[in-house]
DNA sequence: AGCTATTAATAACG
DNA sequence: TCGTTATTAATAGCT
């Protein structure tokens, strides 16, 4: 969807595959925000570019997981204003963060914000990350019972099937023997006129 | 960009939502497996369904591989004096931590430890949780593939035995339009003679 | 499960 | 890097 179709395999232009990485990655995060959205999905997507930057999204909400990972990997300071302002500046082109502080305290600039509106929204941000954490925690403990539960409903299915089979295969020894007899006897008028089909 | 605009919020009517879940999660999959090939990036997927169903999408390395690096990006290192803090608060009653940190430095209470000591202990902490934490993470996501392997192994098993009922069925069917051919011809002596247990 | 009118995404260019 | 535009691609509402 482009001015030409472009064929689907890795761009070697590495200054151009840049460019088609971040408007895909962008699109695709988009994408995946509006699919939990509308149909009431969990999800969590992972990015690594191939630089090995990161890009993730969990729940519709990428906001806090970029915040996520500066938190834990640059190690945010809840004193240091520059710092986190410089942080928060990086991820700041992200519409989700910006739209949550225009709400929140009627601004989208981070500049026009005092110390104490930074500080809020820093602890705002700090507990939506556990609630995060705790929320993608849940999902895996969900994915993992329902997996076993599926494994139980299997193995227990596989037992009656193998329970099913032996039984058939006992009767069908008896059959088989008889059928011998019958072949043995040279009676194939009656398995002629009675199975025409074989 | 259907017929209509769609507004991006939860679609409440429950056919509808199922209906576009499955397109658009089909159209997200595929453009994240374009955006993988096309960029030369690595990524992962989940999404489950309101229903609890999951589908998953994961180029190059397996799931728990991209967690895994995803996991060690987010301990590498940092200094959150504050959040650390209070986790070492957390954390304090236990006997463990407090025997390592009399091995350590000399003394099992907090308050005695210089900032240096605290620092380095800070260090310490959030490596060990880390490290912590990427070993959770690792083993659930072993346990998550495990059990998704066993489901396969499990289905396919449930499978063949169902083609073997199939096929022993009809085989069984035959054998009765004869075994009943028998018993109508008055061949007792016959079955009595060949299966004696019978 | 298909179809089509629309909207949305984006490849190439500036 | 950022914006524009010509195209292609995705999909909402129907059937």
């Amino acid at each position: 969807m482009g001015k030409k179709k472009l064929e689907i395999k890795r761009i070697e232009n590495k200054s151009n595959r840049q460019i088609t990485f971040s408007k895909r990655r962008k699109g695709l995060m988009k994408k995946a925000r509006e699919l939990s959205i509308l149909c009431d999905a969990k999800l969590a997507l992972l990015i690594f570019s191939s630089t090995g930057k990161l890009y993730e999204l969990c729940n519709g909400d990428s906001l806090a997981e970029v915040v996520q990972r500066y938190w834990d990997n640059l190690g945010a300071s809840g004193t240091d204003t520059k710092g986190l302002r410089f942080e928060i500046a990086d991820i700041w082109s992200d519409e989700a963060f910006s739209q949550l502080v225009q709400s929140h305290f009627g601004v989208s600039e981070l500049e026009h914000l005092s110390v104490t509106d930074l500080m809020e929204l820093e602890k705002l941000v700090h507990s939506a990350l556990s609630r995060i954490r705790s929320a993608k925690m849940r999902l895996m403990m969900e994915s993992v019972e329902n997996l076993k539960k599926k494994e139980h409903i299997l193995r227990n299915e596989n037992e009656l099937l193998e329970k099913q089979i032996e039984a058939q295969k006992k009767a069908d020894d008896v059959n088989n023997v008889v059928t011998r007899f019958i072949d043995y006897d040279q009676t194939d008028r009656v398995t002629h006129n009675l199975l025409p089909g074989l």
